[in-house]
DNA sequence: AGGTAGCCTCGGTCGC
DNA sequence: TGCGACCGAGGCTACC
C-alpha cells in the first residue's frame, strides 16, 4: 500500500520515463476512477495534445503536470504506473491508458479499483479537494514540534488516528504509524493530548526519520508494490512491527502484539510501547 | 459549528 | 467447490 516512501519512488521512477511525452489519446476503462470533471469525456478530451511537463507529489498523492493541467493521483491500495509498448499485453486490471504520439503508453493499473483521479486546470488544484485540506509535508519547515502539540493538545483520540487522517501531517499510512509510534516507545492507543513535550519531541524526530530512511531504500513492498520501473522495494527488512504479529521484537524479544485502533490492524511491542496506562 | 464516527468503494485472500 | 467476511485511504454523510 503505497504511503509517502512508495509514492515518492513512483515519483522519481515515473519521471524517468515520460517527461516531454506528449499525450495523443486517453483510455479509459473504469470511468470511476476519474473523479474529476464528472464526464470522462472530458477528462480524456481535455489532455489531448498536453506534453508532460513534471511529476510532482503531495503527502500520498501524485500530481502530473502538464501544458495546461495539474492531474492529480491517489495510488490507494494498489494503484501502479507503468509505460508500455502497444503490443504488449494488457491484463485486465488496466483501467486509464494515456497513449503517446511517439507510440509508447502510460498505463495505470489498480486491482481494487480505489485509485482516484481529479484534473485541474493548473494553479487550481492546491484550493479544492483532495489537496486542500493536507497539512504540511513531514520533510518541509512547516511541521514542527510545536504544530505538532498544538494540534495534539486539541484532540483525545488515539495518537495512532490523529497520525493517519492527513492534517497532522501528510504521508504516514497503515505501515509507517505503527513504525514510527513503535520507535519513539508510544503505545498506538494512547490519547493525542496526553503525550508529553518529550514524547511529541521524540515522534517528530521518528516520523521524520522513518520517512526518510524508507525513501533511501525505495520503500517497502508488502504484498503488491513496485515502482514505475517494475522494481521492488527494501525498506520491508527494516521494518520493526508492521506485519510482524506474534514475532520476536527487535529490540527486547517479546512477542509482538496485534490489536484493532480506529478500525486499523495494528502490531505494536507491548514492552517496549507499554504506557497505555497514561491515557 | 466543528469534531468525530461510520459508511462507502473493490476484489484478492482466507477461513469455514 | 462455494461463499461470506475481511482489509483499507480518504471523501462523504450524519450525528452530537
Amino acid at each position: 500500500m503505497p504511503e509517502l516512501p512508495e509514492v515518492e519512488t513512483v515519483r522519481r521512477t515515473l519521471e524517468q520515463l515520460v517527461l516531454q511525452k506528449e499525450i495523443k489519446s486517453v483510455t479509459v476503462t473504469w470511468p470511476k476512477i476519474i473523479k474529476k470533471p464528472d464526464e470522462v469525456e472530458q477528462f480524456k478530451d481535455a489532455l489531448v495534445g498536453q506534453v508532460l511537463e513534471k511529476i510532482s507529489r503531495r503527502g500520498k498523492f501524485l500530481i502530473l503536470y502538464t501544458t495546461d493541467y495539474a492531474l492529480v493521483s491517489h495510488l490507494r491500495m494498489e494503484g501502479r504506473y507503468g509505460l508500455f509498448q502497444p503490443n504488449e499485453e494488457k491484463d485486465k486490471h488496466t483501467h486509464v491508458v494515456f497513449h503517446f504520439t511517439d507510440g509508447t503508453e502510460l498505463r495505470y493499473r489498480d486491482v481494487r479499483k480505489f485509485g482516484t483521479m481529479h484534473l485541474f486546470k493548473k494553479g487550481e488544484e492546491f484550493s479544492q479537494l483532495p489537496l486542500s485540506q493536507l497539512g504540511p509535508e513531514p520533510f518541509s519547515d512547516e511541521f514542527t514540534v510545536e504544530r505538532m502539540k498544538e494540534l495534539l493538545s486539541k484532540t483525545n483520540r488515539s495518537i495512532k488516528t490523529v497520525l493517519l487522517d492527513q492534517k497532522l501531517v501528510v504521508g504516514l499510512g497503515n505501515i509507517y504509524v505503527d513504525e514510527a509510534l513503535f520507535r519513539s516507545g508510544i503505545h498506538p492507543e494512547r490519547s493525542a493530548n496526553s503525550l508529553t513535550k518529550k514524547e511529541i519531541t521524540k515522534l517528530h524526530e521518528e516520523i521524520i526519520q522513518t520517512l526518510k530512511e524508507a525513501v533511501e531504500k525505495g520503500g517497502s513492498t508488502i504484498r503488491s508494490y513496485v515502482n514505475s520501473q517494475g522494481q521492488i522495494g527494501l525498506f520491508q527488512l527494516e521494518l520493526y512491527v508492521y506485519g510482524r504479529k506474534g514475532e520476536q521484537c527487535k529490540t527486547c524479544s517479546s512477542e509482538l502484539e496485534r490489536i484493532v485502533v480506529g478500525g486499523r490492524g495494528t502490531v505494536f511491542c507491548p514492552k517496549c510501547q507499554k504506557n497505555k496506562s497514561q491515557n
